[in-house]
RNA sequence: GCCGCUGUAGCUCAGUGGUAGAGCGCACCCUUGGUAAGGGUGAGGUCGCGGGUUCAAAUCCCGCCAGCGGCUCCA
């Protein structure tokens, strides 16, 4: 006798060992039909799973009751796809190997050993797709059949795959003693996988599948290893839903900051000045500088000292604090004194000798610096500190310079050269606490302001096989609870992750996902018990005597680069009025109205409202459709009825219809009101609430 | 750095070996128009850079540079 639990808590129950689709099929036949899978004591599983105990099963379809797509019929729908694409791909490619192929958010890959002579290029998508178009319609079954471990070792010795036989041992080390296979059809003669499953019933479920794009891997994410390719897919149960993915794809490509950067006239990149060096253009400039001026302000309210440091710095400096020469790799080649290199030169050193002279360190010259905490420490070491000087806190907008593969840099999020709106704390140890919540407050501060509320709190502690880390374990176990403590304090989602520490400390590090879902850090604060040492830092307590300060590096937007990056992508371009590179544009509605229009751009000039006026011959229809494409907050209509009545008519971004008509002493008023509170209140709400 | 894709006017893109194209933007002219593109004329291009093949290359081949998607890395 089996008991089957089912999600209202109904009980059924069963002779002997039962099928999930059994299951299933004693429900009712429709539901057997929509089964795709289910979940058995909460593991997702195959319908033809046999349940031989008593168990809590949930039969999985593709809608949930709501109609939503259900995320674990996703799961099975683009595993399964997975295997269709395989076989594809093998058809089209024979002696392609292949090493594994997870299920994703939005679709799957499968990570590809192609021959040496015949790689994979995006040219044989079409072929793949067809492929895979073919095998869907045969709706063949997915079957799953099991070894015993021994036994499926041999049989995977004798296919010859590495990589299969990698990835069954790894079952084995983890505690498995069998193996299992799904057959896409018969098994021994259709196409099979070694695979832990689970699998929608048959390739005809899967209802529309794409081949995405390609990629190079490594054998398990190790660069040292073989180059593999990764071809992703993505699949759906049906036509409508994948059609609806692709354009939610375009939708985000739109709001891309690269995109808008462009659109806007925000930044630029130029190939003659180099990769991943930002231009400001003067429109890109305002917003930085907005934030910069309104950060600043804070930071004076909350007793901070501005600072300001050169881009350069002797290497001795980045020895004693750790950079150089271990993080080498990552920075630009240092500035070498014109003497030492003819030095070097007449004493015969080639360009090889140079090469591993600078590798261990054995130089001298100048590093451009890819952090400002030396340089602050050694201001803060450049007097006597006493106990009543602490905390001390040191901010500068500090511009740094990193060198990250080329590959890795990406518009504003991954640059060469930014700008951190940095500060480090130096304070004694009793006041960490307090100084750590207090960074912590900033950084939810700001991004409350803008309304970035989407973000994951990620707790950086050291990866415990590393050697990369500088100081004493004691002290670092003590800094990683510091940062805990702190983190579970804010209250929001937060996740501890080993081998995210800097290599001076852990850090408490606020995360956002970009248009396209990928991750960056913003907002960083990291305690810090080793530069201190390192540097010998000091200060005399009410004890007479000599004691260490614990330093605080905090940034709360992170760099100005990657944080105006992300906003860019989070308003879609449409700025808060305060951060709005042209706030209002003033329209005439012919020629005859210029000058009152001109009139009302000096006036708003005036109360320091970045306002134009479009002097264009083009008709107000072409000039709303202008100041829309450029996503300007307010456009200011006028035209001889608005100059006869002294008044001006509104409209706001995004709103279809004009808002009404306001005198002009009004509307000025009401930006410059909307511009100083940074939209808490708004003009459209004026509008709205007087019910025009 | 690795694999694939891409690079043509300021922007978005068409152009598969035979005289360099469109729309938007820009300039000028007509129009003086009241809420998401009035009309016309014109300027603007070493087709990413360098080699090669060819009578002839934006187009084919090689190398490099840059961008994009991933991988790896990320103090």
């Amino acid at each position: 006798m089996v008991k089957i639990t089912l999600p209202d808590g109904s009980v059924k129950e069963f002779q002997g060992p039962v099928t999930a689709l059994e299951v299933a099929e004693s429900i009712g036949s429709r539901l057997a039909k929509a089964a795709v899978g289910a979940k058995v004591d909460g593991a997702l599983s195959d319908l033809s799973t046999r349940i031989e105990h008593d168990a809590a099963v949930a039969i999985v379809t593709e809608k949930t009751r709501d109609g939503e797509a259900d995320p674990d019929a996703l799961y099975l729908c683009r595993h399964s796809a997975a295997h269709v694409m395989a076989e594809a791909i093998q058809r089209i490619v024979p002696g392609a190997q292949l090493v594994y192929g997870p299920p994703l958010e939005n679709g799957f890959y499968y990570d590809i050993a192609f021959p040496e002579d015949r790689p994979l290029r995006e040219g044989d998508f079409e072929a793949i797709e067809a492929e895979m178009t073919a095998i869907v319609k045969e709706d063949r079954a997915f079957t799953r059949y099991e070894m015993p471990a021994g036994e499926g070792m041999a049989k995977l010795e004798s296919e010859g795959s590495k990589y299969k036989l990698d990835n069954a041992q790894r079952a084995i080390d983890a505690g498995s003693d069998e193996l299992s296979w799904y057959a896409t059809g018969e098994p021994g003669t259709d196409w099979e996988d070694l695979c832990r499953g689970p699998h929608v019933p048959s390739t005809g479920r899967i209802g529309a599948i794409k081949v995405m794009s390609l990629a190079s891997s490594y054998w398990h994410g190790d660069e040292n290893s073989d180059r593999l390719t990764r071809v992703y897919g993505t699949a759906f149960f049906n036509k409508k839903d994948l059609d609806a993915h692709l354009h939610a794809l375009e939708e985000a490509k739109k709001r891309d900051h690269r995109v808008l950067g462009k659109q806007l006239d925000l930044f630029h990149i130029d190939d003659e000045v180099g990769q991943g060096l930002i231009l400001w253009t003067p429109r890109g400039s305002i917003i930085r500088k907005e934030l910069q001026d309104w950060i600043g302000g804070e930071l004076r309210k909350m007793g901070y000292t501005d600072v300001f440091c050169p881009h350069i710095g002797k290497l001795g400096l980045y020895k004693t604090s750790g950079h150089f020469p271990y993080y080498q790799d990552s920075q630009f080649v240092p500035v070498m004194e014109r003497q030492f290199i003819e030095q070097v030169s007449e004493e015969g050193c080639s360009c090889g000798d140079l090469s591993n002279m600078m590798r261990a360190g054995d130089i001298d010259g100048y590093l451009l610096k890819p952090m400002n905490c030396p340089h602050h420490i050694k201001i803060y070491a450049s007097r006597p500190r006493s106990y009543r000087d602490l905390p001390i806190r040191l901010s500068e907008f500090g511009t740094v310079y990193r060198w990250e593969q080329s590959g890795e840099l990406n518009g504003l999020t991954r640059v060469r050269c930014f700008t951190v709106d940095d500060a480090h704390l130096f304070c004694r140890e009793d006041q960490v606490a307090d100084e750590v919540m207090g960074c912590l407050s900033l950084v939810k501060i700001a991004l409350d302001t803008l309304g970035l509320t989407d973000f994951r709190v990620r707790v950086g502690l050291r990866d415990p096989d590393s050697s990369k880390y500088v100081g004493d374990p004691a002290v670092w176990d003590r800094a990683e609870q510091a940062c805990r403590d702190a983190a579970a304090s804010l209250g929001g989602k937060v996740t501890e992750e080993p081998g995210e520490a800097a290599f001076y400390g852990p850090k408490i590090d606020f995360v956002v996902k970009d248009v396209i879902g990928r991750e960056w850090q913003l907002g960083t604060v990291q305690v810090d018990y080793n530069l201190p040492e390192r540097f010998g830092l000091e200060y005399v307590g009410s004890d007479n005597k000599t004691h260490r300060p614990v330093m605080i590096h905090r940034a709360p937007f992170g760099s100005m680069e990657r944080f105006v990056g992300v906003l860019i992508e989070h308003f879609a371009g449409a700025f808060p009025l305060w951060l709005a590179p042209e706030q209002v544009r003033v329209l005439p509605v012919s020629e005859k109205s210029n000058d009152y229009a001109q009139a009302l751009c000096d006036k708003l000039v005036a109360r320091g409202v970045r306002a134009t006026v479009d002097l264009h011959n083009d008709r107000v229809q072409a000039k709303i459709k202008h100041a829309a494409g450029m996503k300007i907050p307010y456009s200011a209509i006028v035209g001889p009825r608005d100059e006869e009545a002294g008044e001006v008519n509104v409209r706001a971004f995004g709103i279809k219809d004009a808002l009404g008509s306001m005198p002009v002493d009004d509307f000025v008023d009401a930006i410059a009101d909307e511009i100083a509170c940074k939209g808490s209140e708004r003009l459209t709400e004026r509008f709205e609430t007087a019910g025009v």
